[in-house]
DNA sequence: AACTATTTATAAGA
DNA sequence: TTCTTATAAATAGTT
């Protein structure tokens, strides 16, 4: 539309495929990655939904949009496992930190994303009274942001649930079970889908660390 | 097609909040979703990048964007624990017909239920691409598609791992164990962090079924 | 990090 | 639902 001597200043349309200089590809997929978790907001706020993200970068860092209670879960679930200590205080320590700090790095997509945050606060707060429970968890902790986008401490904690997974296969093999044991094993492993709302042996459904 | 030249046809800028008009709410939902699929499919290939998103519709219904392996790998882990017959037929099978309406009953926490999965899933796929095996066995296995959008069926198993789960609590506490099992119980329930690479009753690493 | 030409996404209407 | 189109928004190349 414009015609002047300097032509052709923006940007071209690019292919489609993979970007070969290392640079031009960090820098598109930082501006890609927000304009992405961007959308993902502006999604969340307009339709009254939930969203949740993860995306690798090039440097296999990984990069999340989403709920907090989206790493809480897998804390609860270690901390069920009985070494609280170690991981639960790490994660609690650092995420937050972290948080805010990348936060602030991107204030212009931290606008949205509080404003995301702030319209939706309301109706989730009527749907935490009636649960209560994990939400008054994360309150303790501090941790009140709703939408956060960082770098993912919890889930350097896959090697736990690795080998947490891996101890239950060698209990299956090889364990030498009393009678009680074995039944219960064949519970555990050869159970049965929709049958288990009135056996005693399942009813843990107190809402917490469901897995 | 146009019937006056120069009225107002296009779009306006519209506010940042809660779409009231349920129509409008739908018709929004679904060309942004779509709009921001495609944005993350774009990323995924630029960047050579790993990407997986989940969003509830307005109907609570779940939509996925990500790797074909996402759902393969929560079929994996279930045939793992040897009652493939029972769990996996009923997830391909039914689960598209049942899983609605349990996600209707228990959206709070499926929701949060299903962040969880999804963070240990892309761990799990994250590791699972360095080694390179499953990707392999994928390909060869005929899915070639990387990226895919649809409700989720795989993950409506969701009540299968919470029984899961439910099970080994069970078992933990009330097992009447030999020593070795006990011993076995213990590695599984108190294991510590980062001290497995060495250890033979962690030494699963075929790549398979992680978790 | 900021700018801007151009491409891309999309709100409203058909 | 799908298509069209005016306009808003994202962004590639540049500074």
């Amino acid at each position: 539309m414009v015609k002047n001597p300097m032509i052709s200043k923006g940007h071209k349309k690019i292919e489609m495929v993979k970007i070969q200089n290392k640079n031009n590809l960090q820098v598109t997929f930082s501006k890609r990655r927000s304009g992405l978790f961007k959308k993902a907001s502006e999604l969340c706020t307009l339709c009254g939904v939930e969203i949740a993200i993860i995306a690798f970068s090039p440097a296999e860092k990984p990069f999340s949009f989403g709920h907090t209670e989206f790493g809480a879960i897998v804390n609860r679930f270690l901390t069920n496992q009985n070494h609280y200590s170690s991981l639960s205080s790490n994660i609690s320590s650092t995420s937050t930190t972290n948080s805010y700090g990348q936060l602030h790095q991107n204030s212009d997509h931290v606008v949205h994303e509080l404003n995301a945050q702030l319209s939706r606060l309301l109706s989730e707060l009527e749907a935490e009274k009636k649960k209560g429970r994990e939400l008054d968890e994360m309150r303790k902790a501090g941790q009140r942001m709703w939408w956060w986008e960082s770098a993912i401490d919890e889930l350097m904690s896959l090697d736990e649930l690795k080998q947490f997974k891996a101890s239950l296969e060698e209990l299956k093999n090889n364990v030498v079970l009393t009678r009680q044991a074995h039944t219960m094993l064949n519970n555990v492993f050869e159970v049965k889908p929709n049958d288990f709302s009135t056996n005693k042996f399942y009813n843990f459904g107190s809402g917490h660390g469901v897995f």
